[in-house]
DNA sequence: AGCACGCCGACT
DNA sequence: GTCGGCGTGCTC
């Protein structure tokens, strides 16, 4: 007897142990791993969706089990590679397996589970209210939510006298769109002779009668053909019942719309540089070496075409690829690019599809039909067979990992994916983070480096200004004169500016307005973040506080004080200074609608406006020949951020947005206005500057044992009640304590940066470790404790390598 | 989630 | 003595 290893979908009882099932004989030779399947689980048997993940032959029978109720589809929808891929994610991110394989999934395939009243035996009900609801269907919908109660109390009553029941259905939301379509069935010569017999004003029959004379012997939606003939719907029918032609449905894609029509693009003429770097990365994926190359690139320096040309060859040797790129890149401009290189060989996987477009792309990807996947993080689970080469480009970007449960990161999945096709990575970017350059220099990836611009642009001559001096000097906080003046200077050229308005970390920091002193942690070297509710700044990191001091212990200021400005603030300062520019202001405020992003862009390019002003969401992409100028409102604000890599992440954002000026033939030119002007990242990135940045944030890490010299796993222990919340964190941290290899260190629980989120009390436990050998089981031993933990409202989650320190 | 088991108080 | 309260625990 053949019998199935189950992962079952139970929301609220998640577990990482697979059920075992009967397979009914009539599925003996359906049913395959990775299917989709409807089990009955729990003392009610109500059904829930499950997936397969392994069939076992098993003489041994066990007449406790039970047995799988039917496919959910008739064909598997995770292959051996996703299947294996999933349940080493489960492991490595501390997730639970089930949420593991429907993150893998489009979202239409998450099963929704409803329930129905169904009959048992008519006659023996009793109540006239229930009878009635069952008159002329033996099943209905049933929500216990949204009964009357009279009804409700009836309901219970012949429920538990057996004369109906509650039934349970798993719901698959996954639909193919389908449209009538037609096919010739006569020959050529039939068409002929039936039109020379029609009533002379019988015109539309005619028509369509001489275009199935041509019409190839395949079914073409009928839309199309009504088009072609100008006819309508009822042209048709009577020629169906004729037995002119054959109707049918047939599925159709829903294609992501397109803002414009492709054109068909050539590859561009490689420099030296470029075609060093696109030979080693040909050569590796034609000789199937299980290889990943940093391709480290100054802003401009045509990384993309280097991408697009080794994903042309790599499709030349027989293979698929996959690109990567951050949500915020995945411009209509993007995907031009690539859908103009390889046309209809490409799938889209991004948020604005819709979960139709998504699921009918997941479609031609499983089936074959594309080879070229480019999307953003999800996309990295794209059912590609064959893969040849994983592209992930801006490999810096946080957005990569994901920030709820499961928390992959999109780098991890693409070196696993890698390693089983025996394929190759490219990680691109002009400012790569510190731990994947440090594996470059240890030889672990291969550093491939494009130090040129592509268009024989010259990087920006970026100025720093002081704004403690233009402070003194009568400047306010937001425009320096410098700044000023080359605004208007731009504005009288006709050339177009782009202001950042760095918003990170905002307004919950001191700063000293005299000397830019911001106070800092004695233990972790990180900003000190203010608590004005109890008076004190608190270190989020290790928990360390001090009280909130009333003048600058540097220079003995009194100016010193929280500090941050709104976009929207920003830009009527920036409109009363200059009332004849035009302004475009994206922040996540004017950004929310759908679109809105792409009109934005579009409006700018156009030189519908003079100045772009904005948050970090301008630092990238946006590849405009006129701007010239690209300011900096408030360098400082990222580097007070509470978080190691704050340095880091001012590092490539000044780099980023500086690279956005003088794309083209014009000279561009770069303000950065801040306090801390002498600061390292700050130099360094006006100077475009990687390398040294490495160097010396290295040192510091190394210093302070952060990544890449440490691994960290965060544990957030989140509840309504304070006390509670602080009794679970420190239980918890007692016990992984001594867990612990000896050189590991804890830092916390310490109260989280938002105390109380959502009405809720956060603390947080730090795991800094090099090798731990324990730490794993210990994690995922405390996993199955959280599911325990949940019913009493606390929430515990891991997370390895976190993102940010909330 | 949902269903049963189980051990306490208010009732026939 | 019994009905039913919902705390606890398990679900192939």
């Amino acid at each position: 007897m053949k019998h199935a290893s189950i992962i079952v979908d139970v929301p609220t009882m998640q577990t990482n142990q697979p059920y075992t099932y009967l397979i009914p004989a009539q599925l003996e030779m359906l049913i395959e791993t990775g299917m989709r399947v409807r089990v009955p689980f729990g003392r009610g048997n109500r059904l829930v969706q499950g997936f397969v993940v392994e069939i076992v032959e098993d003489v041994v029978e066990d007449e406790k089990l039970k047995t799988v109720v039917d496919l959910i589809e008739p064909t598997s929808v995770l292959n051996d590679e996703l299947l294996a891929l999933g349940a080493w994610l489960a492991e490595r991110n501390f997730a639970f397996k089930i949420s593991v394989l429907q993150m893998m999934l489009p979202n239409v395939m998450r099963a929704k589970y409803s329930k129905v009243l169904q009959v048992i035996d008519l006659n023996l009900i009793e109540d006239p209210l229930v009878k009635q609801l069952f008159v002329d269907r033996n099943a209905i919908p049933y929500d216990a939510d949204n009964v009357p109660d009279i009804l409700l109390t009836n309901i219970q009553h012949e429920l538990r006298l057996n004369h109906i029941q509650i039934g349970y259905v798993v719901d698959n939301q996954a639909k193919e769109k389908t449209v009538l379509a037609v096919k010739p069935l006569l020959a050529t010569q039939a068409y002929d002779d039936l039109r020379k017999a029609l009533r002379p004003n019988a015109k539309k029959q005619a028509r369509l009668l001489s275009y199935l004379k041509d019409m190839p012997n395949d079914y073409q939606p009928q839309s199309e053909v009504l088009k072609m003939i100008k006819g309508d719907a009822s042209v048709i029918t009577h020629a169906v019942e004729a037995g002119w032609l054959e109707r049918t449905k047939i599925e159709v894609y829903r294609l992501p719309k397109l803002t414009s029509p492709i054109v068909p693009t050539q590859p561009l003429t490689l420099n030296s540089e470029q075609m060093d770097a696109f030979q080693k990365i040909a050569k590796a994926t034609d000789l199937r070496q299980t290889k990943t190359f940093l391709l480290e690139g100054i802003t401009g320096s045509g990384k993309t075409e280097v991408y697009l040309q080794a994903i042309a060859a790599t499709l030349k040797q027989g293979r698929t690829a996959m690109m990567l790129v951050p949500e915020i890149t995945l411009t209509p401009q993007m995907m031009r690019r690539v859908q103009g290189r390889f046309g209809d060989q490409v799938a889209v996987m991004h948020s604005g599809l819709s979960d139709g477009e998504r699921y009918d792309e997941w479609r031609r990807i499983k089936r074959g039909e594309v080879s070229v996947v480019v999307g953003a993080r999800s996309a990295i689970f794209a059912p590609l067979e064959n893969i040849g080469l994983i592209i992930i480009d801006e490999e810096h970007e946080g957005s990569y990992k994901q920030d709820e449960n499961p928390r992959y990161h999109a780098r991890d999945v693409a070196m696993w994916r890698a390693e089983y096709h025996q394929a190759v990575v490219v990680l691109g970017s002009a400012t790569p983070s510190l731990e994947t350059r440090a594996r470059a220099q240890k030889h672990r990836y291969e550093l491939l480096q494009l130090t040129k611009r592509a268009k024989q642009g010259v990087l920006p001559n970026a100025t720093i200004v002081d704004m403690r001096e233009a402070l003194q000097n009568g400047s306010d906080e937001l425009f320096s004169p410098i700044l000023a003046e080359k605004l208007v200077d731009r504005l009288n050229k006709g050339e177009q500016s782009v202001l950042l308005l760095n918003r990170r970390g905002y307004a919950n920091y001191l700063m000293c307005r005299d000397c830019g002193y911001v106070p800092r942690c004695k233990n972790c070297d990180l900003a000190l973040t203010m608590h004005s509710d109890t008076g004190k700044l608190e270190c989020h990191y290790c928990g360390y506080s001090e009280p909130i001091p009333h003048e600058c212990p540097v220079c003995g200021s009194k100016r010193i004080r929280p500090y941050g400005a709104g976009t929207q603030k920003v830009e009527a300062a920036l409109q009363a200074y200059l009332p004849q520019a035009r302004i475009i202001r994206m922040d996540v405020d004017t950004t929310r609608k759908k679109g809105a992003i792409d009109q934005m862009l579009a409006d700018f390019g156009n030189k519908k406006a003079d100045i772009l002003l904005g948050t970090q969401m301008i630092a990238k992409g946006l590849d405009f020949p006129d701007i010239t100028l690209v300011g900096v409102l408030n360098a400082d604000t990222s580097l007070s951020v509470p978080d190691y890599r704050a340095a880091e992440r001012t590092f490539q954002l000044l780099t980023q947005v500086a690279g956005r000026a003088g794309r083209a033939e014009k000279q561009g030119e770069v303000v950065i206005q801040t306090f801390n002007p002498d600061h390292y990242a700050i130099q360094l990135a006006s100077q475009q500057d990687f390398e040294a940045f490495y160097k010396y944030e290295m040192q510091l890490r190394h210093t302070w044992q952060y990544a890449p010299y440490f691994y960290t796993v965060q544990i957030k222990i989140a509840h309504e009640d304070q006390a509670t919340a602080a009794k679970v964190a420190y239980q918890t941290a007692n016990w992984l304590k001594q867990k612990l290899a000896s050189e590991s260190t804890m830092l916390g629980p310490a109260a989280g940066a938002i105390t109380r989120l959502k009405n809720k009390y956060y603390y947080r436990i730090l795991i800094k470790f090099k090798t731990d050998p324990g730490l794993n089981d210990a994690l995922s031993e405390l996993m199955v404790a959280a599911q325990r933990l949940q019913k009493q409202g606390v929430i515990l989650n891991i997370d390895r390598d976190p993102n940010n320190f909330i």
